[in-house]
DNA sequence: CCCAATTTGTTCGTATGTATC
DNA sequence: AGATACATACGAACAAATTGG
């Protein structure tokens, strides 16, 4: 080691810097998803590395969701675009340690929802409407055994998801779902699917059926104080039980 | 469509199989975030493979900003709480590929930071006014060079990053702070932070100033509506340039 | 169906670097 | 300074998966 010649940092272990050298020429190049990136041996070359290490900075990209990897003629790593569920499940892999409340969680809900909500309105398809309102009926009564509660419970996070998915604005659309997802966590790590007021839950449905009507009426601003009183109704169906959610991972439901 | 042998999908690489199983085992046995796992040789002990394996899936899991190593005796492979450094780079990926528009951000932002501003008022301690308002002596003129412009800009953005720190909900100032980055790199990775409207500038300050004055008087109401302007007044700076974000990675600053 | 080629996936032995005592 | 304990890196060999002949 010689003396102090201003050493900037070489503090990263070799596969990170290589990983990061990979994405900033994968940026550089403006690579698209599916091209393929340089092979193993190709990257030993060029980098100067052993084999070891040049797969560990791929398996840095890998866990990013930036990359996929196939064996066999034509295989290789290909850029990837990340996928919405691996965001999620590395987002959530934030929040697990945060300590959230479910009034975290409703607060930016009813901030954000009913306004999606009015920025839709008049202008979903029928399709569209009809999608909606098939995760209406999948979350209706009656009520059966426990698990029967929990999957309507889980046909109405759909409805909201289906909803965010129609948005004109990607982030809008990505934030909610990721409520949504996160809710439902909570939702099934603890019991809080079952006794649930069914009155409430009645209420809850009327709402999303006249939530459906304004929409198709295109009447925005109905939309907007339906969904409002929704996401009340909700949160109040959820509040005084648990006060916090249960400590998990989001599952990673993701191949690619 | 071969016979239905009800093959348990052991599609993932084993190094991705190990990384969840660990993930699940920290999750299971409740560890907290400094906490050691078994080392190296331990791990190729326990789940009967190779260190190359074994060392893949630890770099998958520091890749996801869920565990850090050190080397040397008394180091090893330890828990570590994501950082929201990381958790915005990881983020920023997923939308690398998005295509936002400044529409987008600013439509989010709208929504959210006047309701911040709104729950904060008359809750701030004198320090954290303060910070506030040291903010916005960074971000004032005279403006001189196109460097120093870019610094005025990066300090205004800092002004909204202080004020999302002190948000009661993570989630809120999660999102506000990664609306405030993805907007920053915009600005800096094409030329929006030049050329600005100098009278619209005075204008957000002048916003940023009223909103410090009503936080300080516990005026929610005109925080919000403070707020809600300037935001509308930097949208409007921002608009009418390019209108699409140039498409980057998010630097990841982070070193655990 | 098998065989061969190609590319990633996995193993093992060894050596080096780094921090603590 | 030296010993120890740990991660880090290298290299050569072998295994598995996929494609095409």
């Amino acid at each position: 080691m010689p003396p102090v010649t201003t050493r900037s940092e070489p503090r990263q272990s070799r596969p990170q810097r290589v990983a990061e050298a990979i994405k900033q020429w994968v940026m550089d190049e403006g690579w698209q998803p599916g091209q393929r990136l340089p092979s193993e041996s190709e990257l030993i070359a060029r980098f100067g590395m052993a084999k070891g290490t040049i797969r560990e900075a791929i398996r840095i990209l890998e866990a990013q969701g930036l990359v996929a990897s196939r064996t066999g003629p034509g295989g290789g790593v290909f850029v990837h675009r990340v996928s919405e569920a691996r965001a999620i499940a590395l987002l959530g892999n934030y929040f697990y340690f945060a300590d959230l409340s479910l009034d975290d969680i409703y607060q930016l809900r009813s901030l954000l929802e009913p306004e999606l909500a009015a920025g839709l309105a008049g202008r979903l398809s029928e399709a569209q409407l009809a999608r909606l309102e098939a995760a209406i009926a999948a979350s209706a009564p009656p009520a059966v055994d426990p698990d029967d509660e929990a999957a309507r419970h889980a046909a109405s996070l759909a409805f909201h998801a289906e909803l965010a998915a129609m948005a004109g604005n990607p982030l809008l659309g990505f934030v909610i779902r990721f409520l949504a997802e996160m809710l439902g966590e909570v939702t099934v790590a603890r019991g809080l699917h079952s006794a649930t007021d069914p009155a409430l839950w009645e209420r809850g449905l009327a709402c999303q059926t006249e939530l459906v009507a304004a929409l198709r009426a295109g009447d925005a601003e109905r939309a907007r104080a339906v969904l409002r009183e929704h996401m009340a109704t909700a949160h109040r169906m959820m509040r005084d039980r648990e006060a916090r959610p249960a400590r998990r991972f989001l599952r990673d439901r993701v191949r690619g």
